[in-house]
DNA sequence: TAGTTATTTAGCTAAATAACGAAATAATGA
DNA sequence: TCATTATTTCGTTATTTAGCTAAATAACTA
C-alpha cells in the first residue's frame, strides 16, 4: 500500500459523518437507513450521506452489499474503529483492547 | 475529545505530504529543512511545507521549539506513526511491533 | 552593521469538497 | 400494474484546500 493509498484512508475518515460512521459499523454492518439517522452528527440529507459512504468505499474502508430492498454497509478495515481509540485516547496503542471503550 | 477533534486528527493526516511528515517524525524529531528533502515526495516549496506543518500542528498531531536559527518538530500522539501500520497491512492492531515495518 | 540562512506570513489562483434538491433506479407490496 | 420505500445519480453553489511567489521575521556570522 502506497504513501498516497495510506493517506487517502484517512482522508475519508476527516470528515466528522463519515468518522461517526465508521465508528458506527465498527460495532456491526448496518444500513444507509440506520447511518441516516444518527444523532451523533446535524441531519444529513439522503444524498450527502450517500456521497460519504461512497467515499468511504472508494478508499476501500467499507464495502457494500444490496439485500432486498435495502442495502447494508460493512467495515473491511476494522483496524479503523480502533484507530479511533488511539487518537481519543492516550497516546500509544500497546495493550489496547475494546474493553477501553 | 469530541468527534469533531478527532476527525481533525485524520482530516490533517489525510495528505501524502503530511503523512510522510508524521511517518518520518515517528523515528524522532528533525527540523523543517529535513522535512524539506524527503525523497518521498514531489518536491514542495518551503512556503508549501511550513503550511502543512501548520496544519499538523493546529491539529495537535506534532509541536515545535526553536534552537537557535532552526525550528524542530516532533511528535506529540505516537501512535499516529503506528496507525500508518495498520492501515497499511493487515487490517487489525493487535500483535503489532515495528518489527512489522 | 550588513549579509546570510531558516522559516513563516500574506496574498493569490485553481482545483477539490460538502451540501442541497430534483430526478433516476430498484425492490417490494397492494 | 401502480404506488411506496430505500438509495443513488445529477447538476448546482458555497466553501475549503493546495500550491505558488514575494515579502517578512529571526538568529546567526563576518
Amino acid at each position: 500500500m502506497t504513501l498516497r493509498e495510506r493517506a487517502a484512508v484517512f482522508k475519508a475518515l476527516g470528515h466528522p459523518a463519515r468518522l461517526a460512521m465508521v465508528e458506527r459499523l465498527g460495532q456491526g454492518e448496518c444500513c444507509v437507513c440506520i447511518l441516516m439517522e444518527m444523532p451523533k452528527l446535524p441531519k444529513l440529507s439522503g444524498p450527502t450521506i450517500s456521497q460519504h459512504l461512497l467515499v468511504l468505499k472508494n478508499a476501500g474502508i467499507i464495502a457494500d452489499e444490496k439485500r432486498g430492498k435495502r442495502i447494508f454497509y460493512r467495515l473491511l478495515m476494522p483496524c479503523v474503529a480502533d484507530i479511533s481509540l488511539c487518537v481519543g485516547g492516550r497516546h500509544g496503542l500497546t495493550n489496547m483492547s475494546t474493553a477501553d471503550l
